[in-house]
DNA sequence: GAAGTAAGTAAGTAACTACTTGCATCACGG
DNA sequence: CCGTGATGCAAGTAGTTACTTACTTACTTC
């Protein structure tokens, strides 16, 4: 891998575990394996190391989409939260360290939540469609709900570690459970109750 | 006030904008109106005043309570909610940094969950409770309902300043809010359309 | 007024941190 | 074979940080 790059994947590593502070630019240099001169030859200065590890973090973070015509909601959404909950879980120690440092070091927080701000917008619009097509109960209060889910993910994926038993259990069937939670706060009918055909694929 | 105490809200205050390693004993001192050896002489050493500070931050943390008998559920939670929410929204520095720094200090945010910790708890029972007196549905997965709310008030608490168009709006608004798509998710009808009577099962 | 105690002041120490400089090494193309 | 550019290495600089020491000041109590 270029030298630039096993900086910067040293850089967030470092940062990560130890902060803007803590991630000295000798740690940083050791943890990718090349001299400490290089890392200021490359980047000329800690702080610009920094802007461009936030800016190469946000240009590969990937968004997951939600199908632009719902049709099996229920499985839809749960796909997607195990896929935005995988990514935070991924990230959790960054988004911590740049939440944690957001008084004195806002642009960090800012990048980190370019996805999940991203993200709510996608699942919005996905139930406003459910909303439409008259899958969802057309009372729900959607941006409320969204956040609620949103934060769950959130949460779950920063908190979970310190906290285990005030999240559902096992870790690995939450995203189905906050779904379901969600798709009852919102007026969305379980498939079966819709649909003249019948599950397939009872889950649990 | 008392020594001891200026120098510890002193540090609370400096820890929360700076967090561990930026909360310099200097800082601290200045803050606190107190020379920096005054500081040394009262607690030995940074680590042990950090100690100090984290056992006098969780003794003197209120934990709302919920009635032993709801009568009005929505009001009762929404309160509850405000309280809990104002109570994260004053500390929500103090909470983003000491969870900023789980993996180097792991013991100062284990003492900021105790909080929210508890809260679940007298939440759940609380939810349970208006369970067993048939006014939410039984069939509502209250742990992971639970766990939604309260990610919602730590979300809203911690993130709401760097994504405010993620929450609910007005801020003000925001607990009675979580509040009403809390309830839904669990079958809680709101008071007027409660009889005396319980009727059947799966309205919605 | 003597004695004790809590606080301030000034100065210093050892370790660490970001960053620099000067020089050696090595690979590669002409 | 020679130059060039990227990298490593050793050493150094200036500033900061936790913590110490030695001394002074002010207030209380006997």
């Amino acid at each position: 891998m270029d030298i630039r790059d096993r900086i910067l994947d040293a850089a967030k590593m470092v940062y990560a575990q130890h902060g803007f502070r803590g991630a000295t630019t000798r740690l940083i240099a050791i943890e990718a394996g090349v001299n400490e001169v290089t890392l200021f030859r490359t980047f000329g200065s800690k702080a610009a190391l920094f802007e461009a590890l936030m800016e190469a973090h946000v240009a590969r973070s990937p968004v997951s989409p939600l199908p632009d015509n719902p049709v099996d909601p229920e499985r839809e959404m749960t796909e997607w939260c195990s896929a935005v909950l995988r990514h935070m879980r991924e990230n959790n120690a960054l988004i911590r360290t740049s939440f944690g440092e957001i008084e004195e070091r806002p642009e960090a927080a800012v990048s980190m939540c370019e996805g999940p701000n991203c993200a709510g917008r996608i699942l919005t619009d996905y139930v406003l469609r459910l909303q439409s097509m008259g899958i969802a109960a057309d009372d729900g209060d959607v941006p409320t709900a969204v956040a609620m889910l949103m934060s769950a993910l959130f949460g779950d994926a920063i908190s979970r570690g310190v906290m285990p038993n005030g999240f559902p259990q096992p870790e690995s069937e939450a995203p189905s459970k906050y779904v379901r939670v969600f798709m009852r706060a919102l007026g969305v009918k379980p498939a079966r109750l819709r649909a003249p055909v019948v599950r397939a694929a009872a889950g649990d």
